[in-house]
RNA sequence: AGGCACGUAGCUCAGGGGGAGAGCACUUCCCUGACACGGAAGGGGUCGGCGGUUCAAAUCCGCCCGUGCCUACCA
């Protein structure tokens, strides 16, 4: 271990120390072990997923929360598997169908599940692995899958529960479809494109029937005139009261219409009246249904103008909409063409247009289940982070709308329903039933659509740990602690989670939902891969290592923020992987050989050298920082506070104080600060383990010490100890870090060559025996060949120098070679800066509001300014004078 | 249309009522026996605009402008 590379090299690291964790059962938990517990389900990805960048942290995030709990001492869960994807993984073996010629209604039904299981066993779930070379430290001996025996029977139990409890219903409704995939879809499924798209607003005349002008309507989708039965003006609008109770006549079609009223119609809008078109539009339905108007259906389930659409029939709705916009203008119909912008659904597997279809299909009545969840987040059972997610998840169950579940797919949990052929009945059971509950018929039908896939994932907090059996997985993790996930599947997962948890375990899943940030390229456009602007995390990984690619994107997405990433951004990461390697490595060819032991929290090092004492102070600070930044969700703060801590503190100060000790003679100096840095590193390494699992493992490894576990990831998490504060040496060291960094300031301002032998005179202002004590660490930090202490009031004149606060002033006498034009030059821009402060300070302090209304420390510490400022601007000017005289 | 965020150095972003910060980029110097994926020093900002509250505003409030996201029964 003591030929360490110069530079790290993450690759020969990984991949070992995953084998060793999972080996060793680090990840797994136990049900019998007693004290606290942790858990955490994963966001299953989809089966035919691929890792993404939103994942890499999502998962970053929840291996930093999980293994920083387990190094807690906590029983950790962390609950790992996969979503079966109904829509998705279907067409990609459709897909798959299609190369080779078939399709799945040739292949037959069971035939084409089955090809689904063999591409799941072939491909699938490449996910999980990557998932495995970020680090992630799932229990992976529980990994679950949504279509798995117990979780296919949880559905099932649901799906019985629920509509026992008369929530599961079939219905004749307007749904989403997707003439592509052919199935219904949720209202989330089927998502309006983002402030609408280009399209027409087109008025129409619809002529009285009994031969007036009519009315003129106003619609994006002229095709689905062929399907109107009315037309709809509001109750009070006053241009159409001649019209009430009237009929115009459809064009094209030539069928007579009535006019109703309705309260729904704006009369801001287009023309003020409305065609309705039922069987075509959700909010025409409901106006069908207020007036007893006819539903026709025109279209068939491939988007074609069906035998209803008349002349029309056989049209693709976008061919027909076309020819039935040119027949409305040839036939003197059409009044006007507005551009428009258009609210449009897109299939969110296919980006197909959806059409508004009517159609009947299995419901969820939500608004019984909601209640509890919404009570449960009002009563703060479930905290969202950041708070304001709960607007939104209260805003969305309030107003919630019944859950469309059929999907007229077949991969996916067949709806456990069989109806009788003889009588009719709908038979809903756990199990396949012998005969009809109702007539004892034998002649049963199962229904042929499968459920919404998201009917599985609600399910998952529990689902996986054996619900509906009692198991002790559940009687000791459920509920579980966090959930980590994005915001923009709050509704289609998180809320339904929430809701399943009340009505099926009668608490909720999660305490904790953490909304992670989305991360978006350099450019702020969301990753996707129609883009391509999304860099492959395994590529990302392979040139900059795991550690740094967690280490960055943890730094870069504070809590609530969205993240811009760019794959050169892992370089942040990769150097801070570097510098602690480097800093190890250090400590490592200077104590070869030897076995420290390292400071013990029950020890109080008193006795230890100045940097020493500083560095064990500062390290009860990051620890406390560390944790609580952590414990508040606040991953990227703590991350910024280890490495401000070991790059800016550790390194650059820390391992330059104590190397004249370690290069010295004495034994035992050496010993003391070796033991101190090795110290300090360990409890780094912890502190950062959960960031960057592989590095941190790697160096604690070789740090030459004694371990009582074999693993840092089942090391204590460091507490902070009260007794390392020390708040003197923290005082003391800043004066020296200040000393060092003016000399060095005044070194490099006037041109000193970094090796020319330098005089430090120093003014000591009751601080002699402090300059003593830092004396040697000045003159090797910076470079300084003497130090002289003034006595009295000496004070050298013409000379660059610096106040430093707990020390005194520093005064550098420059050689001959000094530009004494520069010198003097330096010194008026400095008095400059200093009388603009004091004008702005001087001026605080002649108010006599300031003086009479500010807090009194607020006032005195402005007068210690304008003092400090004072006596600095009459050391200038007598510099000043000297120079010029 | 409504709601929620955000607008701070060239870039990416922290901070948040009393001294403008980090990383990257840039300039100068340094291959000093951990590290050039490094070290030292430095330049650079009227903290989006306008008002208000306050002794004091980048920070709180209001309005405006710009950006992003979410929601909606914009036919």
């Amino acid at each position: 271990m003591t030929e360490l590379a110069k530079v790290y090299d993450p690759q020969a690291t990984e991949q070992r120390w995953y084998q060793f964790w999972l080996e060793r059962g680090y990840f797994h938990a136990d049900e019998r072990r007693d004290g606290a517990t942790y858990a955490v389900v994963i966001p299953p990805p989809n089966v035919t997923g691929m890792l993404h960048l939103g994942h890499v942290l999502n998962n970053t995030i929840q291996d930093v929360a999980v293994r920083y709990r387990r190094m807690r001492g906590d029983n950790v869960l962390w609950m790992p598997g996969m979503d079966h994807a109904g829509i998705a993984t279907q067409n990609v073996v459709e897909k798959k169908l299609a190369a080779e010629g078939t399709d799945r209604h040739e292949l037959g039904r069971d035939a084409f599940v089955e090809r689904v299981w063999q591409w799941k066993e072939n491909y699938g779930g490449v996910i999980l692995q990557q998932l495995k070379r970020l680090g992630a430290s799932c229990d992976w001996q529980r990994e679950r899958f949504t279509m798995d025996e117990g979780l296919s029977a949880a559905v099932r139990e649901v799906f019985v529960r629920l509509y026992e409890k008369g929530l599961i219903y079939r219905g004749h409704r307007i749904i989403h479809w997707c003439v592509r995939c052919h199935t219904a879809l949720s209202d989330e499924e089927a998502a309006v494109t983002e402030g609408g798209e280009k399209g027409s607003l087109w008025h129409i005349r619809y002529p009285a029937a009994d031969g007036g002008a009519g009315v003129v309507v106003a619609t994006t989708r002229p095709e689905t005139m062929l399907g109107d039965t009315g037309v709809a003006v509001h109750p009070d609008d006053e241009r159409y009261r001649d019209l009430l109770g009237r009929s115009v006549v459809l064009p094209l079609l030539e069928r007579p219409i009535p006019i109703i009223t309705d309260e729904l119609v704006d009369r801001e809008f287009g023309t003020g009246a409305v065609k309705v078109t039922p069987a075509h539009d959700a909010n025409d339905f409901e106006m069908g249904n207020r007036h007893n108007l006819p539903a026709i259906c025109i279209m068939t389930t491939d988007g074609v103008i069906g035998e209803a659409g008349g002349p029309y029939a056989g049209l693709d709705r976008f061919a027909a909409r076309a020819r039935i916009v040119a027949d409305l203008e040839e036939q003197g119909f059409l009044e006007g063409i507005e551009d428009h912008r258009v609210p449009v659904r897109r299939c969110q597997r296919c980006d197909t247009v959806i059409e508004p279809y009517l159609s009947r299909q299995w419901f969820v009545r939500m608004e019984p289940l909601a209640a509890p969840a919404i009570a449960a987040v009002e009563r703060g059972d479930l905290l969202f982070h950041p708070p304001r997610w709960t607007g939104v998840y209260l805003h969305w169950l309030n107003n919630i709308r019944d859950w469309c579940i059929s999907r007229q797919l077949w991969w996916g949990h067949r709806i456990p329903v069989w109806y009788c052929q003889g009588c009719d009945a709908e038979n809903v059971a756990r199990d396949e039933p012998e005969r009809c509950g109702v007539c004892g018929g034998g002649e049963l039908l199962q229904d042929p659509d499968v459920l919404d896939t998201w009917f599985s994932s609600w399910l998952w907090p529990f689902s996986t740990m054996g619900w509906p059996e009692k198991t002790p997985t559940l009687e000791k993790f459920y509920p579980t602690d966090m959930l980590a996930t994005g915001a923009d599947i709050i509704f289609f997962w998180v809320a339904r989670m929430v809701m399943a948890g009340c009505e099926f375990m009668g608490e909720v899943p999660f305490r904790d939902v953490y909304l992670n940030s989305i991360v978006r390229d350099g450019k702020g456009r969301k990753m996707s891969k129609s883009l391509g602007n999304s860099p492959d995390p395994i590529d990302v990984m392979n040139q900059y290592g795991a550690d740094a690619l967690r280490f960055t994107i943890v730094s870069l997405a504070p809590l609530g923020q969205d993240v811009r990433f760019d794959a050169d951004k892992t370089e942040f990461g990769r150097n801070f992987a570097n510098k602690i390697w480097n800093a190890t490595r250090f400590a490592l060819m200077n104590l070869e050989g030897a076995d420290l032991s390292t400071w013990n929290e029950a020890s109080a090092p008193l006795d230890l050298d100045l940097p020493s004492r500083w560095i064990l102070s500062r390290l009860q600070t990051v620890v406390d920082e560390t944790r609580s930044a952590i414990d508040e969700y606040r991953f990227s703060d703590a991350a910024s506070s280890i490495y401000r801590f070991l790059w800016g503190e550790v390194c650059d100060w820390y391992v330059e104080l104590i190397k004249p000790a370690l290069y010295g003679d004495d034994l035992r100096a050496k010993t003391l600060v070796g033991t101190t840095l090795v110290t300090v590193l360990d409890r780094v390494m912890r502190l950062l383990h959960p960031f960057m699992p592989y590095l941190t493992e790697e160096i604690w490894q070789a740090l030459p010490m004694q371990r009582s576990v074999d693993s840092i990831m089942i090391a204590p998490y460091p507490q902070a100890v009260a007794a390392w504060r020390d708040e003197r040496a923290e005082e003391v060291v800043a004066a020296l870090t200040d000393t060092v960094t003016a000399v060095r300031a005044i070194r490099s301002e006037f041109g000193i060559a970094p090796r020319e032998p330098l005089t430090v005179r120093i003014v000591a202002n009751g601080h002699a025996e402090r300059i003593e004590e830092l004396r040697g660490f000045v003159e090797n930090l910076a470079r300084v060949s003497a130090i002289e202490i003034l006595h009295g009031d000496e004070r050298p004149t013409g000379e660059p120098s610096a106040a430093i606060a707990g020390l005194g002033e520093i005064f550098v006498p420059l050689g001959d070679s000094v530009d004494r034009a520069a010198v003097s030059e330096r010194m008026q821009r400095e008095r400059a800066k200093i009388d603009k402060e004091l004008k702005a300070v001087e001026g605080k302090l002649g108010r006599p509001d300031f003086v009479d209304k500010a807090p009194a420390d607020i006032v005195e510490k402005e007068r210690e300014k304008a003092a400090a400022l004072h006596e600095r601007r009459a050391v200038l000017e007598r510099h000043l004078a000297a120079l010029h005289g």
